[in-house]
DNA sequence: GTGAAAGCGCTAACAG
DNA sequence: CTGTTAGCGCTTTCAC
């Protein structure tokens, strides 16, 4: 682009006529500096445009005042955390970077141990880390985790109650009359998933209606894995008419699927999804829906990390929030 | 939390009874070393669960890999903005870092100023800025604007056509019959503000209506600044029949300022908002908008950023996306 | 009050 | 093939 190099410590020394020393006392508000030098390095400092480069100060300081977001990629499940956990570092002094490989790692297991050793020691106190695989993480450095893989373990974690959100969308479709109900479901190693593919099993045998395995299908949170279950579910002999897909992107799918069937949403089968994605309500016809307080989550667990970087004390490590349906115009009373 | 501190080179080194310049060696596979040494110091990395610090990496390298996009504050339109980003950085061997400030610099002209300063040169390559409210930067390092505050200038930019919007918007209005059309203004210093404002003057004009100034409002992109301005365009003696605003938030400010007064929406009162977040559907009743292809102006700023890092040829500097009319539920033919 | 020097974790010459 | 050394930008003793 152009040859303006980054304006260092060494330029506004320089310019000030002081040492390098004088000016980071300066910067740092240390005292031992007289007030005219204070006077003319900071006028030097605001001249060039100064602002102390984070990987430098990072690297020789224990605090670095920044808090650190981990997420696998930016979907609409991760951008929700972040917006909420957004709100709640306003006013703590604390800056934010969140940090992703962008799919680079993929579904590989482990992504966050990678992260939060790129980023963990150096240049952040502590981190959010969504939607983590793996919990027995431990540098130091206090973490959070959002929606983890596995239950509730040593690390602080915030989730939502996934057991009830399941239960509730598939008693809706009970209390609809559908008899014939199928399951997307989510990644078989994530804890939220098996969560809600128990309460859709708990529910049906609590109504007395055997468990159809046929009518599990994986969709894995992947939309081609999710559409290839769809279309299994919805072409084989005694099709379901209703469905409980383990999140809204699955249901979303799930209803493009339908359409190129030339089935009717909700007339010939009755959707609910899971999350309450913006993107949900989109959806036509919208999508009714389990919701999850992702904002919320995002917020309690930032609360939560400030608290443990302070070293204030917190009275639970695990935070579970509640479910809730909203009803929208996905699902119908069974037809026949 | 506890004392696990962070794995260095040295430990690793340490372990595999080797140096740190050739544990470094391996890591990024540079030629010279024995095969035998190389599985043994990988074999360590493994055990150890090492990564490379980004801090120190940034620090002694001039390239990094990694991407930063800077935003002001997680809001809708910043969020739609690194989704976008997020699909174009997938299989570019880039990571991604976002950096935020939380509103710490708040309103502040000139915080992606301060945010580059301490990012660029150390730990990013590049940078896509969301928003700035100054263009003249220059950090050696390639940048790319999305709706900057300044027209397209040297800088490379992607923005949206939003003089056109603002004419689709106010034309909409026009056809429904509408005759007393305010608008709550944007931020006077933003570009795309000025644009908006534009567009809805021009289009009153060419329609031969004279733009009344009292029905023009600061509406600032603030809630609080909005709502203002939306109460007293709606106690005004002669109120208005319908609004644009220069954004979804205010608009659905608007309406929520509506239904305090009693009056019903698009009943009482045509609005229509501009950006179509996904919150703007999710309204009672669903926001009629202009449509920015927020998510594609990711996309692009970021497929540019990457070229221009690469030093790869470009067409042009300047991308500008078209905005397009959504007709929802707020607006309705004019009642007397 | 001020500056010289060490060192945070890492990589890139350069010797051995 | 391997290790020693210098230095990225910054902060912090510790002399002067």
């Amino acid at each position: 682009m152009n040859l303006t190099r980054r304006v260092t410590i060494r330029d506004v020394a320089a310019r000030a006529e002081v040492s390098i020393a004088t000016v980071s006392k300066v910067i740092n508000g240390r005292y031992g500096v007289a007030s005219d030098t204070i006077e003319r390095v900071e006028r030097v400092i605001a001249d060039l445009g100064y602002e102390a480069s984070l990987a430098a100060q990072s690297l020789r300081n224990r605090r670095t005042n920044v808090i650190g977001v981990l997420v696998a990629d930016f979907e609409p499940f991760s951008t929700e955390v972040l917006k909420g956990a957004a709100d709640a570092i306003r006013g703590t002094g604390f800056e934010l970077v969140v940090y992703s490989a962008g799919g680079r790692v993929g579904e590989h297991v482990g992504w966050e141990r990678r992260y939060l050793s790129r980023l963990s020691g150096t240049l952040v106190d502590g981190a959010v880390i969504v939607t983590p695989t793996v919990t027995d993480i431990n540098y130091g450095a206090p973490i959070v985790a959002v929606d983890p893989h596995t239950g509730p373990s040593e690390m602080p974690t915030v989730d939502a109650d996934n057991w009830h959100g399941a239960c509730l969308a598939v008693g809706h479709l009970l209390d609809l009359g559908h008899r014939r109900i199928a399951m997307i479901s989510g990644r078989p190693d994530l804890q939220s998933a098996q969560k809600r593919e128990g309460g859709y099993r708990a529910t049906l045998t609590a109504a007395d209606i055997p468990v159809d395995e046929s009518l599990i299908q994986l969709g894995a949170y992947d939309p081609d894995v999710a559409r290839q279950a769809a279309y299994s579910l919805l072409t084989m002999p005694d099709r379901p008419t209703a469905m409980f897909a383990a999140n809204d992107l699955s249901a979303i799918t799930a209803m493009e699927v339908a359409a190129e069937l030339g089935l009717r949403v909700p007339d010939d089968l009755s959707l609910v999804g899971f999350d309450n994605i913006p993107e949900s309500a989109l959806a036509t016809p919208p999508l009714t829906t389990v919701a999850q307080p992702i904002r919320q989550m995002g917020q309690h667990a930032m609360e939560l990390l400030v608290r443990l970087i302070r070293e204030e004390p917190v009275e639970t490590n695990h935070i579970r929030l509640t479910t809730q349906l909203v009803e929208r115009q996905s699902t119908r009373a069974a037809g026949r």
